[in-house]
DNA sequence: CCTTAGCACTCGGGGAAGTGGAGTGCTAAC
DNA sequence: GTTAGCACTCCACTTCCCCGAGTGCTAAGG
């Protein structure tokens, strides 16, 4: 590929991109190629679509860039783009009210990117990399139960009501918490499991063993959940007006465990990653991107965050703003979760 | 209204809910009134038209029922609906799989009523009715730096890391977390901090009454979040064929506050409550209707719950289905709590 | 050999015109 | 009060046509 066809190829797509019309071949001419003729023009174009990287609508349409050009554009011609200071100001001003909880955060990193990238943003729950028990606690609710807290490693807690013996009171429970902090403490869930029964202990306590390592393990995958923030942007997309597009999409994206799988199974590769159409194995977003990369709190908590878009979608900007909300997200829970 | 207006109007209503297309005097009789000619029917149907409960797209069309249509039809002649008890198991079996998260609860809720109604379901979080302080715990992380554990009535769990001295170890923490729940448990947010001073606390001990009652503010209005769910099931209405129509509807569903606030000042009034077209104060939901209710856990723990559609909803089957998924998420979230 | 002007051809989008039919209101008779 | 009959209205839909943007091809020029 030559550099004269690149250029053109860059053309078609930075035009298509903004006017969302196919591209003809005078209007590369008048506006991109001052010095070329509109006929030779045409004979770059009719080989780009030989090679696969252009589609025609029809016969006598401009072109349009197929998933193949994208890729192409994406792999080799995407500029450097620069996000604005003030814009990354903004960013990090936006996490500052939500520095309270997990959730929050990731509420407003999707609300922001959604805004930022005006798309659809997914962010998948956080996941524990290792999930340690940090602390239990053990509170009398009425005679007969209790409520157990775990806090593990990220400061997540998980709280369940446990059944015990109704003649246990509050200062014998709090002994139990105790026991229980000394066996598990910095235990993952498997480690709990594994620690062999105490012969002297409490009954209703040794019992607690495998409540303590059940709530461990849910705390490790909470990250089931899927965010997702901006579908008022995809709906006035010119290649969503058709209804039955638009659900098909929108079914994908509210079924959470669809995109959950695709998002969990690409998150371990590191940078950024493009998926360009056909690319996702998710059929009803045959005519979609992602732009993916993943968030990260210290070496304790990671999870996906990402936009969904039409092909066309701005794939430079989108990038460089995903990047500084991911960051600006990460950064936000290294501070939470200290 | 004599009683033939009343079966007129609810067979309008009937038939334009199904339909979605402006009914006329013809298919009328020969659909609903085999006893009458179209013409007695179309003095009837223009005296409604006068009436204000009927109105007509244009001079040769059908009619179409107006809000003030609507709202005579809920409140006169809604027709009990019964749900199938099949449904009503499906519903019951559907939140055993979420059964140690509040807001894995609401999630569910939010799906599994967004497919009953066949429209978009949303759901506010828990309040806390009172939120007391039941438990304080202090776990040490690193030296000058703890984790500050709160349980409340609901038993909502909430945590923070907080600031102090470097010298202080986790058995002095202990003593500090004895302390608190001296003074502190059974207290809300606002008698915590009338608390007055001790002179001879801690300093270090003295300041955590402000974080004490800062968090428990936060668990008695976690409430702001709005999930919703089921957008796909509104752009294949035909009322939102028009994206900026679509777009509007979308725009309120996403910001969450808006709707947030009206669902929060809705929610003390007890029963069911319809709020047909311009009923709602929010102008992008002038072509919508919300059927709403509370759902409730113990007497701890209650939200909103409800459907948003267009007007011509079927109020009948989504209030019944409403109601059956309002009372499961109250049960569940009941089991949950305890 | 690449580039370019010229030309005939293609095809979709969009407006104009026409038509069918569903629906109305009115009148007069029962 | 009800109904048949009738003239009228108006939208939705189809058909038709044409414009123009865009193409591929050819032949001439650098």
């Amino acid at each position: 590929m030559d550099q004269r066809k690149e250029r053109i190829l860059r053309a078609v797509v930075s035009d298509y991109t903004e006017t969302v019309v196919p591209v003809g071949s005078h209007a590369l001419a008048a506006r991109y190629f001052l010095e070329l003729s509109s006929a030779t023009i045409r004979n770059e174009l009719s080989e780009l679509v030989d090679d696969g990287f252009l589609a025609q609508p029809h016969a006598s349409a401009g072109r349009v860039p197929t998933d193949r050009g994208y890729r192409y554009f994406v792999d080799f011609l995407l500029p450097q783009e620069v996000v604005d200071p003030q814009l990354r100001r903004h960013v990090r001003q936006g996490f500052e009210a939500a520095e309270h909880d997990v959730e929050a955060v990731l509420e407003v990193a999707a609300a922001m990117l959604s805004r930022l990238s005006e798309n659809v943003a997914v962010v998948t729950g956080p996941a524990n990399a290792v999930s340690r028990m940090r602390h239990i606690d053990l509170v009398l609710v009425h005679p007969g139960q209790a409520l157990m807290v775990e806090i593990a490693t990220g400061n997540s807690a998980f709280q369940r009501l446990i059944e015990i013996d109704p003649l246990v009171d509050q200062e014998e429970l709090s002994g139990w918490a105790r026991r229980l902090n000394d066996m598990y403490v910095g235990l993952t869930a498997d480690e709990v499991e594994g620690v062999p029964l105490v012969p002297g202990l409490a009954p209703g306590l040794q019992a607690l063993g495998a409540d303590v390592a059940r709530g461990l393990r849910q705390l490790a995958t909470r990250s089931a959940l899927v965010i997702h923030n901006g579908v008022r942007n995809l709906v006035r997309q010119p290649e969503f007006e058709d209804p039955a597009r638009l659900r098909a999409v929108l079914e994908v994206l509210e079924a959470q465990r669809i995109l959950g799988d695709v998002l969990v199974q690409l998150a371990p590769q590191a940078g950024m990653q493009v998926l360009i159409g056909h690319e996702n194995s998710i059929e009803e977003l045959r005519e979609c991107s992602l732009v993916l990369t993943s968030y990260q709190a210290g070496d304790q908590l990671w999870g996906t965050i990402g936009v969904v878009g039409p092909t066309r979608i701005r794939y430079g900007q989108v990038a460089a703003r995903l990047q500084l909300v991911s960051q600006a997200t990460g950064a936000a829970l290294t501070r939470l979760l200290a």
